[in-house]
RNA sequence: GCGCCGGUAGCUCAGUUGGAUAGAGCAUCAGCCUUCUAAGCUGAGGGUCACAGGUUCGAAUCCUGUCCGGCGUGCCA
């Protein structure tokens, strides 16, 4: 869009002002009808009102007071009730490109962030079983989010925040331990009712007995935390290979019980008392969540003395505005939802900023397996893993189709869709735009054409070259709008309308022939292809195919 | 009951700071490989934008109400 503003922009101001007419909404788009032009605007309808006159009328005034380089804009025509049209000329294309091309393999990135630190957390699934797809769309969209974030500029921590204590632990090693003892000395022991049933927990006891043997027989705290710390290893290590397999590297764990060894915890809670926003009732601590414009009061520390998962959260937020991020972002699936305005209220109220806090919810993933939809909860026992995917499809398509929708809507994995290998899968047709692109330069090396300086841009000018330079000028907008917006999936839907305008440039004209100076200008088009293809999967988390 | 998210083509989904004839992929039907990768291209059919009101030059988009689906609404995390 900037390449159309800076030219367009400043000819409608200059009219306005050589009216006299003064104006707060000028804004433009870009038609999605193609008939209207290249660059439109609906300044006329705004002013209709103010300057009590039909759309029409204005639009005319306006027009008549256009002054404009006849070089880069061909025409300003009014259409509709009052758009005001602009359509712009090969040379205007040929000029964007050029500066498109200055930018080179940097295409994509900006300098907005000014050092400037972003916290994204992602992930934080508690190490008490494997990740399923929830979790995954969890970790594309905020592994995603982060490199959109690198890619404007800023220095980016990409955290994960985790919980190794409490009563979903016992549980795990009391379920381990009951699978341990059923295995390899009591066939009827029983499991516990609350307990994780997952086929992992057997995998689990049997590794557990490879290492111990018969030493844990014994049903005693001693024998049970060992387990325990056992279970929590070996789920974390699973946990991070999955997440490595998708290209996922977190720079900080964060575990829940730093909180309470370094005092946090115990600090938060005096100075809750100190501001009088906790109080104790029925042998428990409440936060007065109620003076805070919330509905309701909130126990934070149970009468048995342990803390409800409130607390800590509210110190790991205090936490992280300690350390001095200057923006904060949580990426949390749908049943996250009720604790963040506690969070965010209580946080607000010991003085923090909240406005740097970004909580960004996604819905859930459904798995559909030939029409029927796959279960994947860890609590029933069967499921379908990350890693189960992950075998089945590699991690390009998981990234993609885990990325490709927008993440306040329900997501439906198609099972059958994303094993084809064939056209039907949409993440083939972006590499295979690339592949094509990376093709194309082996020929053109082959043919003894070197890409060198030496080219004239102006040979271009079909039809569907401009529209690929179209497509191409979208880039930028589509990684700060992806940014703005919290979405990723935007950037996936630009990528294909790019790969489209590609395929058909490519069948429509052709790149290599024997018009040398018209091959290397083309060529010098898709290089420009290449380059925002190749980066705009890397901020997806994909690769980027030379061949397929 | 209340809160959040959603309801758009047969299916999966874009499009919501109000714009012109509501889009894409898949599916269906019909075409294009002696020339740079056919995982591609071209064309056709397919819609009461859940429903009902309202706001205005103009509504899928904003407001109100209703219906349907998901999630949440703990001294669980």
């Amino acid at each position: 869009m900037k390449y159309y503003l800076e030219i367009i922009q400043p000819i409608i101001e200059r009219s306005l002002d050589r009216l006299g007419i003064l104006y707060d909404d000028l804004k433009f788009e870009i038609p999605s009808n193609p008939d209207f032009g290249d660059i439109s605007t609906n300044i006329a309808f705004k002013l209709s009102k103010k300057l009590k006159n039909p759309p029409k009328l204005i639009a005319e005034k306006i027009v008549d007071n256009l002054e404009f380089d006849l070089g880069l804009i061909e025409k300003a025509k009014i259409e509709g009730a009052g758009f005001i049209n602009f359509y712009l000329s090969t040379e205007f294309y040929i000029q964007a490109l050029k500066k498109l091309l200055s930018k080179g393999t940097n295409i994509g990135r900006f300098d907005l962030g000014y050092g400037k630190r972003v916290n994204v957390e992602y992930v934080s699934v508690n190490p008490t079983g494997l990740l399923h797809l929830g979790h995954g769309r969890n970790a594309c969209i905020g592994d995603t989010i982060s490199n959109l974030y690198e890619w404007l500029g800023y220095d980016v921590t990409r955290e994960y925040y985790f919980n190794n204590a409490g009563n979903q632990m016992t549980m795990l090693a009391n379920s381990i331990y009951a699978r341990y003892m059923q295995l390899y000395f009591e066939k009827d022991y029983p499991f516990p009712e609350d307990g994780y049933h997952g086929e992992y927990i057997i995998e689990i006891a049997k590794d557990l007995y490879d290492h111990y043997a018969d030493k844990l027989k014994d049903n005693n705290d001693n024998n049970l935390n060992l387990i325990k710390k056992f279970g929590e290893n070996w789920c974390f290590n699973k946990i991070k290979k999955t997440l490595e397999r998708l290209r996922i590297r977190q720079d900080i764990y964060f575990n829940e019980d730093s909180l309470y060894t370094d005092g946090k915890i115990d600090a938060l809670l005096n100075e809750f008392k100190s501001r009088q926003l906790s109080y104790e009732k029925d042998g428990a601590i409440w936060l007065a969540l109620s003076q805070l414009g919330l509905e309701n009061d909130r126990v934070i520390v149970k009468s048995s003395g342990e803390p409800t998962y409130r607390l800590p959260d509210i110190a790991y937020h205090k936490d992280k505005f300690e350390r001095g991020y200057d923006l904060i972002i949580d990426i949390f699936g749908a049943d996250h939802i009720a604790t963040i305005p506690d969070v965010l209220a209580a946080v607000s109220a010991l003085g923090y900023d909240i406005s740097k806090v970004k909580v960004l919810i996604h819905q859930f993933v459904t798995l559909f397996e030939d029409g029927q939809q796959v279960k994947m909860s860890k609590r029933t026992g069967k499921s379908y893993t990350l890693d189960d995917l992950l075998d089945e499809v590699g991690p390009d398509v998981v990234r993609f189709f885990l990325i490709m929708r927008s993440i306040s809507t329900h997501l439906e994995f198609d099972l059958n869709l994303a094993r084809e290998q064939s056209e039907k899968n949409p993440i083939y047709y972006l590499q295979y735009a690339h592949a094509r692109i990376c093709s194309i330069f082996e020929n053109a090396k082959s043919f003894g054409i070197i890409l060198d300086d030496d080219y004239d841009l102006n040979l271009i000018g079909t039809k569907y070259e401009i529209n690929l330079i179209k497509s191409l000028l979208g880039f930028e907008d589509a990684i700060l709008s992806a940014t703005d917006k919290s979405e990723p999936h935007i950037l996936c839907d630009y990528l294909k309308t790019i790969a489209q305008a590609f395929h058909i440039f490519y069948h429509n004209d052709r790149i290599i022939s024997q018009n040398l100076e018209l091959a290397k200008a083309r060529l010098k088009l898709i290089e420009m292809t290449k380059y925002i293809l190749k980066n705009g999967l890397s901020i997806l988390g994909v690769s980027a195919p030379e061949k397929m």
